[in-house]
DNA sequence: ATAAGGCCTGGAGTATACTCCAATGTCAAG
DNA sequence: CTTGACATTGGAGTATACTCCAGGCCTTAT
């Protein structure tokens, strides 16, 4: 599939594919562009590409995520490399969870019993940071 | 406290604090100087900015964090609309815990079912996205 | 054959969020 | 009363992640 389609998949415009390209994040062989030196990009790319959209959505850095990648473009994606990378992903993961969570409640709460204002809900959220 | 203190509690440097204060994240009335021109915090301000590390970690931009601030600032801050504001928050509060634990899941059982490669891990990280 | 639309490249520009620096002022201790 | 550690300002520089553009080549429909 052209670059067009594959941004409409993904949602990454196509100066975005480029730009991922170019800093290693996918990579296309000399083989992947037609004589009309068109990239053409496969179902592996797509579902790079999609994972890359996941796991940005949640702060990690294209450096991160392209070291990732970057393991398995090198068929060096053994799981203990992989569980280097991300355990401490894991941990921030799980941190994230339980942050999220208590900011998600303290909303709620805060939304439950409003009383005009909700000084009370920025004043208490330091606590448990 | 002065802006040293105050930077060791919130982990933010001072040129942080600074900048925030420029972008107008967060405010000191005139009377926060003293003669000697220092800035002076409260406790409030500390709040402020550890609600405002706790709420970056997970994506807010500057802009959002300072306009739900602002609300604050302005006496402004009723419940409707500061639910105006995090509503659609707390839905992506909602699909960031699920999409994370959705990787989380996946890179466990990548890690108990390893047999040399973690590529299916890759492969299949795009079907729930 | 020509026009519309897709693709190419390289490079400049933008937005966000800092980060560093120089020159200078303030304050507490020895 | 000087030294060191803190503070001030404005402005320049950096990192990340795009985003846009000019100039030009391919492809398809009319």
């Amino acid at each position: 599939m052209q670059i067009g389609e594959i941004s409409k998949l993904t949602g990454f415009s196509r100066d975005t594919i480029r730009w991922y390209e170019k800093i290693g994040l996918i990579k296309l062989g000399k083989q992947s562009r037609g004589k009309n030196n068109y990239r053409n990009y496969d179902q592996k790319t797509l579902d790079k590409l999609m994972f890359v959209k996941q796991i940005k959505s949640f702060g990690f850095t294209l450096k991160e995520i392209a070291d990732l990648l970057l393991l398995d473009e090198t068929n060096d994606l053994n799981c203990s490399s992989v569980l280097k990378i991300m355990e401490p992903k894991l941990k921030m993961i799980d941190k994230k969870i339980a942050e999220l969570q208590d900011v998600k409640s303290k909303l709620i709460k805060g939304k439950e019993s409003c009383s005009g204002n909700c000084r009370e809900l920025l004043a208490n959220s330091s606590n448990s940071a």
